[in-house]
DNA sequence: TTCTTTATTTAGAATGATTATAATTTAATA
DNA sequence: TATTAAATTATAATCATTCTAAATAAAGAA
């Protein structure tokens, strides 16, 4: 596991090399989703999380970052339905997006690390001369705890 | 292949069947759907669809059926990263909703009807404790045929 | 059929997430 | 340090979607 602090640099020298500027402001956006890694967090919490530390910063400002960060392909913006975009780390050496399980009972997230889909994929390039070069899986469904009314989701991420 | 006539009747038996009643408005805008299968409209699409032969219906209406339907289960509301929400009709028989390729080039979305994740669900609940009742597959990348300049996209979903 | 009840529709206003604007500030480089 | 282009800020604007209140229409009863 690499530490926040070496997954910052190496953000940030992405940032560079592709000709952006390294401010405070999207440092600290940075940290802010390194520290949540897998909370699936709103452009909305992330800018009160920022805040919290950085209580100059704009709303706008958060959203660009964000912008920026998906065109790097550092994050991922993605939509469970509820009407806001969600921002997911992309983890770092894969080339895919991890996979997610979403409880119909509490509406929690859980990631799935592993890439569960090459073979699937070369069977779209045989079938449909179709080349993959990223995918999105989710299953919707419900977690045995769940069920049995001990619901995982935390205070942090409810609405 | 079951007609557009019989699906139709299927729907309107489903809504009644949960109480709720069956209007003009209503047939005409799952009438657009059944006739534009594969088209991933947007509400705003579906509107001006059914606008053609419904001038007098509102948006709102249109909204309010499409809502309707997802809670049915009869369309499946989708969100492919560009600001507004699709309606995808969910093919009658199928337990699960169908995988899709999203092309990089020109965006046009196909469909894959089969059920490539039985096994995977199974899996899902092996190791993870979670019980599947639908999924999400979506698969990014290029057609052949667009990598060579021949892009398969129509003009009628085009933005 | 006509009446009654209740859901639905309509048009327009309101909301809420996101994006654009213009003036000001800051980071990078020389 | 001075220059230049990019980034930030605060605010306004936009766009998709939802809400509201009055008018209308569907379903069932008489
Ligand atoms: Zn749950
Ligand atoms: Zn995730
Ligand atoms: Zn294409
Ligand atoms: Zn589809």
């Amino acid at each position: 596991m690499i530490s926040v602090e070496e997954q910052l640099k190496s953000m940030k020298q992405q940032m560079i090399a592709k000709g952006y500027k390294s401010t405070v402001q999207r440092e600290a956006t940075m940290r802010v989703l390194l520290e949540h890694e897998r909370d699936h967090m709103s452009a909305e919490d992330v800018y009160m999380r920022v805040k919290e530390r950085f209580p100059e910063i704009g709303l706008a400002t958060v959203y660009r970052t964000l912008e920026l960060l998906t065109d790097l392909h550092i994050v991922e913006k993605m939509n469970f339905g509820d009407g806001v975009a969600r921002f997911d780390l992309r983890s770092e050496g894969h080339m895919h997006m991890h996979h997610h399980m979403i409880c119909s009972i509490c509406g929690e997230v859980e990631e799935i690390q592993d890439d569960w889909l090459t073979e699937l994929e070369q069977r779209v390039q045989r079938e449909y001369g179709f080349d993959v070069s990223d995918h999105r899986l989710d299953f919707i469904g419900t977690f045995s705890s769940c069920k049995h009314g001990d619901c995982r989701r935390h205070c942090e991420t409810a609405s």
